[in-house]
DNA sequence: TCCAATATGTAGCCTTGGCTACAATTGGCA
DNA sequence: TGCCAATTGTAGCCAAGGCTACATATTGGA
């Protein structure tokens, strides 16, 4: 009994092996994405509020120790999203830019259609800081259609 | 000009920095629960439709190798939600079963709320697979009320 | 009955993203 | 002007969760 409907039949009721696999692999990866988002748009939001962005001041916000900030950086450096010289603060190149900017609209969109469907402000401003990044563009479209029909 | 608006202050515009770091520690923490939610729902989800949850299976299904699995499953068994005999079959403690009931509920509602708003069925299923995790409970039973009230 | 295919388990490696501890630089102010 | 505190950078550690390669167990069928 152990081997026997193994044979890619027998699914009733669940979807087929390679979409599932696929689904559950892009719910993975995009969380590597996720960090660097979160950065682009936090960088963007403290130089627009403050004049500039510092590692510590990034490290308090992200809830991390400047080490980890520190490291990180570096590998957005690496990817062409920030430049930096030692000692100065960290900015954003055009396409550090971009994705703040794309990131920031989605992160505004998300708690709009939370806020729409009748989540609280605060609750959906905690909730979209982990929703936003799994939002794919077609469902973000749908939010806006939604959002704007109201 | 570079530590000067350091003190605190001069947050215009950023919410305050003890909420900000709560709000993405836990957005960071959320991704470690949802591995677990994630097997225990297909483990069930298994059993209900082919009668056992085998490692192999869930491998296939997660897009991971069997190894990754395995893992992950001693893990799971340290922490009392599954169960298993050596080349037997995997299955669900009452905690597991709770768990996986939960999350599938929980997929469920994240799902039909999307479908609710204008998203796609199969763009809501792919999308509701990294979106579940970070939905509070808050937010859950917003999404509930909305969904009945159509 | 026994063997080959499949499933399961183990070992060892890699990357990511955390951390602490220590080193180096900077800049305000006494 | 020189020193001290804060910021920034470096080094080395850890756990999680991937992987491949190899070892072991099971079972259906020749």
């Amino acid at each position: 009994m152990i081997a026997k409907a193994q044979t890619q039949t027998a699914a009733e009721g669940l979807p087929p092996v390679a979409a599932q696999a696929r689904r559950f692999g892009k719910a993975r990866s995009a969380q590597s994405h996720a960090r660097m988002e979160d950065y682009a748009e936090l960088i963007s939001d403290l130089i627009a509020a403050q004049g500039e962005a510092r590692a510590t001041d990034i490290a308090r916000r992200l809830g991390v120790s400047h080490a980890t900030t520190i490291k990180f950086l570096a590998r957005m450096k690496a990817e062409g999203l920030v430049t930096s010289q030692p000692y100065r603060g960290v900015f954003l190149t055009a396409a550090g830019a971009a994705l703040a900017e794309r990131t920031r609209k989605r992160h505004r969109l998300v708690v709009d259609l939370l806020v729409a469907v009748g989540v609280p402000q605060d609750v959906a401003e905690a909730d979209a800081e982990g929703i936003e990044h799994h939002v794919s563009d077609a469902a973000l479209a749908a939010f806006a259609r939604f959002v704007d029909a109201r």
